[in-house]
Order: C-alpha cells, then structure tokens, then sequence
DNA sequence: ATTTGTGAATCGGTTCACAGCG
DNA sequence: CGCTGTGAACCGATTCACAAAT
C-alpha cells in the first residue's frame, strides 16, 4: 500500500486496535500477530492486517507487529499526539455525567468549558469547572481553541446548539441528542444514541422471543397483524 | 417483497425513521412522501423507501405514507407494542445519569432494577429506585423478567458483568464500559463508547487541519512521520 | 515455519432509473 | 401526473487465498 484515503470503516477500528495495543503494553507484550490483535478488538485477522496496510507496512512477516510502534502509528494517524479542546453545550444528567468521566482525558481530549442556557446553572461549579452562559460560546471556542462540540442538550435544543457551535468555527461535532442534526458537508458529526441502540436490541430480542415461542409448539398466529389499515 | 430478514442497516434506521413520524403526528400531519420522511430521518429517499419495503407495501402510489399507520408497522416491527425491563449494571456516573434519563422509558424501555458490587452504593437511592446487590442478579432477572442488560461499569469488570448477564438468561446487552465484551452467539451486543467516537472525530478534524495548513501554503513536511523504526 | 500484505472474489448495502399503480 | 416499489447497476467493505518476506 501507499497514498492516502484510509476508508472509513478502517477509521472506525483504529481506536479499538488502539486500545487493545495499549492493555498488550500494560501486559508486557512486546510483539503482536494480527490473529492475537484481532481477538483482542473482536474482529477477524484478514481485516487487522488490511486496515493497517492502509497505514504503511509495519508489520514484519514471520514475526507480527512491534506492539509500541504500532500505538504511535496509530495514534499518529488518528491525530493524538496532540490534545483537543471540548466544549459541553447542556449541563443535564447526561453533560454532567460526561463533565465527570475521567477517561476520555485520557486519550487527550479536554473538557475546557461547560456551557448551558439555564440561567441557575451558569455560574455553579460541575465537576471542578463552572458552568458558562451558553451566549458566550462564539468567544469561548476562539479563546480557548475548541475544535470539538458535545452536545448534550434536550432534543428541542439541539440543532440550535449545533448552529451555534458551527457558526463558532467547530467542525466537529458529537451529538447526544436524541434528533437529526443538520449541519455543512465540511463537518464531522457523529451521534451516540441510547434510545436507538434500545430499539435495535428490541428488534433483535423479540425475533428471539418468537422463535423461542414457534420452538415451543405454541404456534405464532402468523398475520394476526393486518388490522388496521387506513 | 414480502418474506423475512430485513438487513441490519435497514434495521437500525427503523428507530429514526419511527422518531421522525412521531414529531410529524405531533406537528398534526396526516401523510408523509418518501422524500419528506428522508430529509427528516437525515437520509436519502431511495433509502427510506427500499427500507420500508421490507416491511411490506406500506404506502400509496401518488400519494405516500399514511402517518400513523406507518408507526404502528415499525413499531410492530422493532418489538416496541410491549415494554421490556432493562437492568442498569454499575451505578457510577454514568450508571446513574442512565437510571435518570427521562426519555428511554418514553419508548417502552422500563429501568426494573440497578445493581452494584459496591457495598457503599447497595441499598442507597437512586431516582426513586434502590441499588441491590449485583450478587442478586440471576434472582432479580428472573424475578422481573429482565431481557436487557445494560453495562455501564469499569473497563475491568465489564466482562464478568456480562458474563452472569449471559448466565441469568439475558440475551441483549448494551455495553457502555471501553473494551470488547465476548458473549455467545445468540446474545445480542451493541456498544456505545464515547472514547472511541472523539478518537473517530479526531482523525477526521486532524485530516482538516492539516489541508487547512496545506491550503495556507505552509507546506506540510509530508513524510517527517518515518521516526523511530524499532 | 510463520505471518504479513494484497490482488481477486464475494458480499451487503446504496443508488439509479423506471415500470406499475393510484 | 406523482410517488411507490423494485430490479439492475454500482460501490465500498469483507473475506479468501496465496505469494513474498524474514
């Protein structure tokens, strides 16, 4: 290989070979197979060794990767031998939670500011910072050089949130908000979303639940599901 | 179409097709085109509509979707006509800003129980609920017929989290914790992991400032990456 | 002997484009 | 005429399988 574009399902596993690498250091491991590394992220070895040929050979045939080699290739590529600024927009459970994981300053991201609407949150301590007014953004992300936007708002307030963070020059967003967030071709957005992760269980679990009931000989009444139409 | 196995990817946009006809009932509209539930769902409308065809033929040519009976179909379709009891495993920051989010139970996702190991957090309240003992999970399973796990611990005690969930019968599993879990085949797993969405956005807000740099003219010492060959 | 790196085959999913129907 | 439903073409990603390297 050689010559860039890393496909995005690649990008994707970078982090998760990362940290497996990271634990195989903690454990003294010095070298690694992309079978043993496959095993550790929970994928096949085919797709270990084609995702890191995207980023160079590193590997040494016979013998595996160097396991310290491979994190500073890697975390290289995925830009984290520099540290990002995060701003929180929404200071409720959810931000509060977040403010307070430790662990994802970890891996070089920053919370630098917390901000919120609410005006009997502004001012109150979270977690060793304070909370800021939600109007002063625009000067907080240039001030402090904040690259990235957590948005951690109510549904209703999110794409407001989201505006507000662009218009600040963030283009890097990732939204918690349990709505679709439109934002320019030249931002990243990525979402996390419980109550559609829940959903996608729920599927999986009731066609279990169903052929559990066939198995059973209680017979599915098939169709008993017309009803209805308009 | 007709006939069985919807692909994942239709599967796992069913859950925002659904949210969006809910915001459209509540704005009062009675039917919907495949190009407007598209823009909504934040997708395309070829998309919306091969999705929804392996529900059945659920539309009206010339027209487009009746609203309501739309929801009721994927709702159907997803296991949302029945409520299902979730167990929150680890009641730490994020365990207890999960127990208090508002807004899952809104989908039929009841919270019946939060467990720990930590004897200072056994028997204390939590949003109107008491953690109980993660020693007592078979029996609190069976008990409340709990079909969704949900991991919310440490890195380190994820794994055996999960493991007396698989035990006690659950055969879903939403892992918060950072690290791979391994559980059988018919258990179902997704993953929220926050460290590694931040670590996605950084590759792709690195590749930006870099072409940015470029762009100026700054000229980027293309290759000053060759360093430290072990 | 072992394990990488990678073309070639394959698969799942997306998009196109239009026939079919209201 | 408008919009759905769907084969066909396409595209990105996964897996196979083996030659190349040590």
């Amino acid at each position: 290989m050689r010559e860039r574009a890393i496909p995005e399902a690649t990008v994707a596993r970078l982090p998760l070979y990362l940290r497996s690498l990271v634990d195989m250091t903690e454990r003294g491991m010095q070298t690694i197979s992309s079978e043993g590394l496959a095993e550790a992220a929970g994928v096949n070895s085919a797709k270990v060794r084609k995702d890191l040929s995207y980023l160079g050979s590193y590997g040494t045939r016979g013998v595996g990767y160097d396991v310290e080699y491979l994190i500073y290739q890697i975390s290289r590529e995925l830009g984290l031998t520099q540290d990002w600024n995060c701003v929180i927009v929404g200071v409720g459970n959810l931000g509060r939670a977040l403010a307070n994981y430790r662990g994802f300053g970890e891996r070089g991201f920053r919370v630098s500011a917390l901000v919120d609407i609410d005006e009997t949150k502004i001012g109150k301590p979270v977690d060793s910072m304070v909370v800021e007014d939600f109007a002063d953004l625009e000067r907080i992300v240039k001030e402090r050089e904040i690259s990235i936007g957590i948005v951690a708002t109510t549904a209703a307030a999110a794409q407001d949130a989201a505006d507000r963070l662009v218009s600040a020059g963030v283009k890097s967003i990732l939204n918690f908000a349990p709505t679709v967030l439109q934002v320019p071709d030249d931002v990243s957005l990525r979402k996390v979303d419980l109550s559609i992760e829940l959903q996608i269980l729920s599927f999986y679990e009731q066609r279990k639940s169903a052929l559990e009931t066939v198995r059973r000989g209680k017979r599915l009444t098939a169709s008993a599901s017309k009803s209805t139409r308009p």
